[in-house]
DNA sequence: GTATTTTAGTTATAGTTATAACTATTAGAT
DNA sequence: ATCTAATAGTTATAACTATAACTAAAATAC
């Protein structure tokens, strides 16, 4: 039934060997960043997607809804349940907009600009100093291949597209 | 107060802006990992972790939980939660060792064994089938970077150990 | 040999997340 | 002008996950 080659097997089985190891790769990334997430919330009472959100509102100035959800990953409908949160601690403010009322603008109480102030880094000052640590050339090769990994897991949502209006 | 010189400030800077893109690319994973899961689940009735947890019972053959926890990454409670899943489906069976009444051995059925013939990748196939278009440098390469993102992300359970019994 | 500590597993709990279904509003077509 | 389609946001739901507290069993100390 098989036309394979012993060659054909054999490098069939180093391949799927390899792809044993970027799943364990990435379980391993992914369960690290829950844990670092968890631990984040003992220590400022954000989880990461939270401050990672305050964040992006702060760099991003007022901001839909849409814009962030894209900006940080994450769904339109996580991005509202993170919102209600930051919004009832008084963190953020929202506001519909006169133009469209379709649309709901979010932005920075002082409150949320202060706590950013004191907050360590999403993944972890630990990770940051380690990754800082790195030769530039390291860091620019890591963010490379960790790119291309998620290019390769979430096709076209990737990089700002070539197929852009020109 | 800051004794910083214009150069180290760029550095600085530059070195947050690759931290931000680190951050990036993990949401981005994180993300794509979690809807493949979802994608999984509908195509096989299974999610990733609990495909992966299968593949590694039929690997490992008869397997104690907290020896499944470690390979796959995931707590032991989550395993647990996992395992009383897949043993409702009647895909494992658990039985307690006779020797040590604490542990608990999995194995799987053949119902298991026969899922496990017709399933997917847990990566999904479309993932498997672009990263096996790469050339072998560059897969290793890609691995390599996954490995050292996860060590830095989660260490001490990192590689297995280089200060073993010797 | 009994008491303490360690180990394996389990349960309870609380939080994050995405999908799907829904509402409200705006833009477009005829 | 009205009817349809698209867009922004929201809500309901269901699943996965880790931590912490707990039980049971075995190993170790004295």
């Amino acid at each position: 039934m098989s036309f394979e080659t012993t060659t054909d097997k054999v490098t069939n089985r180093f391949r799927d060997d390899e792809l044993r190891g970027v799943e364990k790769c990435i379980r391993r990334i992914v369960r690290a960043n829950d844990v670092q997430s968890r631990a984040l919330a003992k220590q400022i009472g954000l989880t990461a997607p939270q401050l990672i959100t305050l964040k992006a509102i702060a760099a991003l100035g007022e901001v839909t809804t849409t814009v962030l959800s894209a900006h940080i990953d994450l769904s339109a409908a996580t991005v509202i349940t993170i919102l209600d949160n930051l919004e009832a601690r008084q963190l953020v403010e929202r506001y519909r907009s006169r133009n469209d009322r379709r649309v709901v603008h979010t932005r920075l109480t002082p409150e949320g600009a202060a706590l950013l102030t004191r907050a360590p880094e999403p993944m972890g000052d630990a990770f940051a100093r380690r990754f800082a640590d790195l030769s530039p050339e390291r860091r620019s090769q890591l963010i490379l291949a960790l790119t291309a990994i998620a290019d390769m897991m979430a096709p076209g949502e990737g990089p700002p597209k070539d197929t852009l209006p020109h």
